[in-house]
DNA sequence: GGACCTTACGCTTTACGTAACGATA
DNA sequence: TATCGTTACGTAAAGCGTAAGGTCC
């Protein structure tokens, strides 16, 4: 069975009339006339009850009617929504991040994509780092957010930001009271002291 | 979009080989090469990312995949059950039937029907006898079921059933006192005489 | 060099249009 | 006789296979 032949059925039987419905298909009657037979005998069954006065569809062909038209629309329906795939408009990310990217990155990133691509869902897999650069490489993610990877070969990495890192000890640590340990700045809070250093220094 | 272009996109999506891909279609490589091109023209997208070394299906091919099974799965459902409903083994009945018929004729019909052909479903519409002959007529019900009806043009009629009429009037009529009356049957109940004769006299 | 996808080209099959035929009212 | 579906046949298009070309390991 062809698709020709369902569309060529379709319009045969709509018009019950092979005249017509040549006419709408732009082609002549004979070559319809072969198809629809054609047609019958894959599906094994006569489609029209035809006289030379009339055209009507047997039980069979009503019984075939709409499942060809539910046929004809999924093959349009499939054609468009893949091009729109295609263009980016419609589609899936599949997106791996670490926890802690939950609190700002994720939540931010979702929204600028639900504003800017509306027609792009996106999987999100909670995974921890090594996991991701694996599933990575094996195409099951589509991106991953995590924090201090290795480079990897096969895997392009882009700076998403940079984060301070804190630490934060007793006050009487030795590197606490040290002012020459390097510490960019810090404070003194409630007993210990909470020291900043930028990660690109 | 043809359905033989559906089919060999389905091979090669399954076996991202194309030369496997041809020989499990009992073709060669090169005219698949060219019908998996123009479907990529007709659908307006490259559905495989293809080198020398690999073939790997692209985010169109992927979203195409699933749809594609479907549409030749459907198909084939469409085929295999208009040939069932053409063997008279699956389909529709639509009966039409007068309020009485649906004490023992219909029920029992009906009863039959699940047992010996139990995919054929059956409609059921209570109609008057003359709705149930415009209704033959014009193609709206398969089947009537009446009493009496006077024939029709175009219509073929089979008795299911002679059912005997019955005369229930006051003892002291006429007719019910009169012996002659060609009645078959008689008897006497509570103060009315109740007369019993077939149909066929 | 080998594996694999693509392009080129000749041949076979399929599809189409015109014309002739058959059936029905 | 007019209308309409079918069959016959010549031509155009599509599909296929073999052979040659390109590219990547």
């Amino acid at each position: 069975m062809e698709l020709r032949q369902l569309r060529y059925f379709v319009a045969v039987a709509e018009e019950l009339h092979f005249g017509r419905a040549a006419a709408r298909l732009h082609i002549s009657q004979p070559p319809l006339t072969v198809h629809i037979k054609r047609l019958e005998q894959t599906v094994g069954a006569t489609l029209f009850d035809r006289t030379s006065r009339s055209v009507q569809l047997t039980a069979a062909g009503t019984s075939l009617y709409p499942r060809a038209l539910a046929i004809l629309d999924d093959v349009n329906r499939a054609s468009a929504e893949v091009g729109l795939v295609a263009e980016g408009q419609v589609g899936q990310v599949r997106l791996g991040f670490v926890s802690s990217a939950s609190y700002e990155v994720v939540p931010l990133a979702l929204r600028e994509m639900r504003e800017e691509h509306p027609g792009i869902s996106v999987d999100l897999e909670p995974l921890v780092t090594g996991e991701q650069l694996e599933a990575l490489m094996q195409h099951r993610l589509d991106l991953g957010v995590v924090r201090d990877a290795p480079l990897h070969p096969g895997l392009d990495f882009v700076t998403l930001r940079e984060e301070r890192i804190v630490a934060v000890v007793p006050a009487d640590w030795r590197i606490a009271l040290d002012e020459s340990a390097g510490l960019g700045t810090w404070k003194r809070c409630s007993g210990y002291v909470v020291a900043l250093w930028s990660a690109e220094e």
